[in-house]
RNA sequence: GGGGGCGUGGUGAAGUCAGGAGUUCACGCCGGCCUGUCAAGCCGGAGGUCGCGGGUUCAAAUCCCGUCGUCCCCGCCA
């Protein structure tokens, strides 16, 4: 630490081997126990906390002192006296006999404690995130995030990427997701649009001989809120050019090793594990695994196809499957079942079918009755039931089937907490999806290349692309591909998705341009930081990693944005408002 | 766009299902006592339009309707 005006030392700076210094300390009042002779006051400063003793008659400030006042303290460094010591301290052997005291700044009554010990209502901390931050796991959760992003930077540096920032008021496009949007002065009736990602800049910069790029990018998306979800969000963007999949690969697990060691102290094994998009659908239900626990999906439409159960062979003759899972023993109270049958239908299953392994071996079921006994006896073997098992099984179309069981794996078999760190790339997936009205949308971006051109242009629905996700623990802590790098494949991929050569020239012609100018073959990647991290740190919400982030409406307690702006300044943008939409 | 939970002194909770005086507990705050504590302790005190609005009722924190805020989920997130 560097010298400083106000101290000396840190707080966690203060140990034995400084016994007997002078010092000068400066912080905030974490605690003050005040004997009426004698006062401690624990001072907390970035690097942590430590014992200030105040003596009788020394200081006649001490008893003023209220929580969280900015002091400064000048006194000796002296060992605690035998037997209070405090061993839960990392500095609870030694003590600073004050000898002078400065209340360099005063507090009002905080609006709530400031320790870990209650849960305070997340609106009142985001209104006074200044203080929220002052709390030890919030302050260590900006700290671990700072150690990650440097990690990322180190890596990044060490294998020679260049960081280069690349423009946050853009062109909007209408695919994907929803853009926020910024009024233009010049061009009245125009506006630019934050960026969703530096996509196409990035790609740009390959083609400008960048060779390898990255950047820890803000991005936005004007969507609906969930725990791992903000609409600015911050991101490692990185792209390399004469770069295909596992140049990506690998380079993901050097950095996704370097900050688990630096923010956990622990090393992944490597390789990280492979799974196709197939593969992880049909076993898991989602393309975003969590191999921390098993419970596969099991198929069981062979065994079941000619069942006397309608449910299930009807399902079958419509060309629909039956699976199952081994949710292994869980509480199998009735409410607790229709729980789940109702959690099912959310999902959009017709239905979902529960056994109960009997300590008998026997199955416990509504549905028991209509199957016969070979078909009991061969879920059971298939699903690997041994007393006490809850089985679940669903039937009908494939990917609803799977994607239900897959959800109720998770309700039923997620760890609570991110102990174990378990990280998989899933690879190969479509290249497109279906959406509502029957077209096509891109399952990545459509500037992903596939595998196969002349495949995709003869059967787009079964076509794979070179787009990969990196998940951990069940989440998609981001997605990457290779690019299409060549200006006829890219618009053959338009024109699959429906976008005509016309529109695709009026969006995109600039960037369609710069592909016909010798653009290296190059592929890419994105890793979401703050998920990153709210998993490192074992919390639920991202908002926990994010130093000031929004409410669930886009709102800021703290600063009351968004906020409505003068007359003036809307005439000067051109923009007249249409309110009363609701009235 | 939809479903659900929550809203009670500054903070956290109990009370709400089953209506009967703003009742209770812990922390904080204010004052006093106290020379080895570390969630210090002991004594005393202040502090609330039960989110807001309407309805039902002799009577509403409690029941009903609406609304606002917040959290979780579905849709959405190329």
């Amino acid at each position: 630490m560097s010298k400083s005006t106000f101290r000396t030392a840190r707080a966690a700076d203060i140990s034995k081997a400084r016994e007997g210094d002078t010092v000068t300390v400066a912080g905030w009042v974490s605690r003050r126990r005040d004997h009426g002779g004698i006062a401690f006051v624990d001072i907390r400063d970035a690097s942590g906390l430590v014992q200030a003793v105040i003596d009788p008659g020394e200081i006649p400030a001490a008893q003023d002192l209220r929580m969280e006042y900015c002091i400064s303290v000048t006194g000796t460094v002296r060992p605690r006296p035998e037997g209070t010591e405090n061993p839960q301290m990392p500095t609870g052997s030694v003590e600073i006999g004050v000898e002078s005291l400065t209340v360099l700044s005063t507090a009002e009554a905080l609006p709530f404690m400031l320790d870990d010990r209650v849960d305070v209502d997340e609106r009142t901390r985001l209104q006074y995130r200044y203080l929220d931050l002052r709390r030890p796991t919030m302050a260590a959760n900006l700290r671990a995030r700072s150690t990650a992003v440097a990690a990322m930077r180190r890596v990044m540096d060490d294998l020679g990427f260049l960081e280069v920032e690349t423009p946050t008021l853009i062109a909007s496009t209408p695919e994907g997701a929803r853009d926020f949007l910024v009024p233009s002065r010049h061009h009245k009736g125009s506006f630019y649009a934050l960026p969703q990602s530096p996509q196409l800049f990035k790609q740009l910069l390959m083609i400008s001989g960048v060779e390898r790029y990255y950047q820890v990018a803000k991005c936005y998306r004007d969507e609906d809120f969930r725990s791992d979800r903000q609409v600015e969000f911050a991101q490692l963007d990185l792209e390399g050019s004469f770069w295909d999949r596992d140049d990506v690969l690998e380079t993901l697990e050097e950095i996704v090793c370097a900050v688990v060691e630096s923010v956990r102290g622990v090393r992944l094994s490597r390789p990280f594990p492979r799974m196709t998009w197939q593969e992880a659908m049909e076993t898991y239900g989602t393309d975003k695994p969590d191999l921390r626990f098993g419970m596969p999906i099991i198929d069981l439409t062979p065994m079941l196809a000619p069942s006397e159960f309608k449910a299930f062979s009807s399902a079958v003759e419509a060309g629909g499957v039956v699976r199952g899972i081994n949710a292994g023993p869980q509480e199998s109270s009735r409410s607790k079942l229709d729980a789940l049958v109702e959690r099912a239908k959310e999902i959009g299953a017709r239905g979902l079918v529960w056994m109960v392994v009997e300590d008998d071996g026997a199955l416990r079921s509504p549905v028991a009755k209509f199957l016969s006994e070979s078909e009991l006896s061969g879920i059971k073997s298939a699903l690997q039931a041994g007393p006490g098992d809850l089985l679940l099984m669903a039937a009908g179309e494939w990917r609803t089937v799977v994607e239900v069981l897959g959800e109720l794996r998770l309700d039923l078999g997620k760890p609570a907490r991110h102990e174990e760190l378990a990280p998989l790339f899933v690879i190969d997936f479509p290249t497109f999806e279906k959406t509502g009205d029957g077209g096509l949308a891109p399952s990545h971006h459509p500037f992903t290349a596939p595998v196969d051109v002349s495949q995709m242009e003869e059967d787009p629905e079964n076509s794979i692309s070179k787009a990969y996700d990196l998940v951990l623990n069940g989440s998609e802590l981001g997605s990457g591909s290779v690019r299409i790098h060549d200006a006829g494949v890219q618009a053959k991929v338009f024109e699959v998705l429906g976008i005509d050569s016309e529109t695709a020239e009026r969006r995109f012609g600039w960037f369609l341009e710069a592909l016909r100018y010798g653009t290296p073959p190059h592929a890419g990647f994105a890793i979401g930081i703050d998920r990153f991290v709210s998993i490192l740190q074992n919390e639920p919400n991202i908002r926990q990693v994010i130093p000031f982030p929004k409410t669930q409406t886009g709102s800021d307690p703290l600063t009351g944005s968004p906020t409505a702006v003068e007359e003036a300044q809307l005439l000067e943008l051109g923009i007249k408002l249409r309110l009363a939409l609701k009235a």
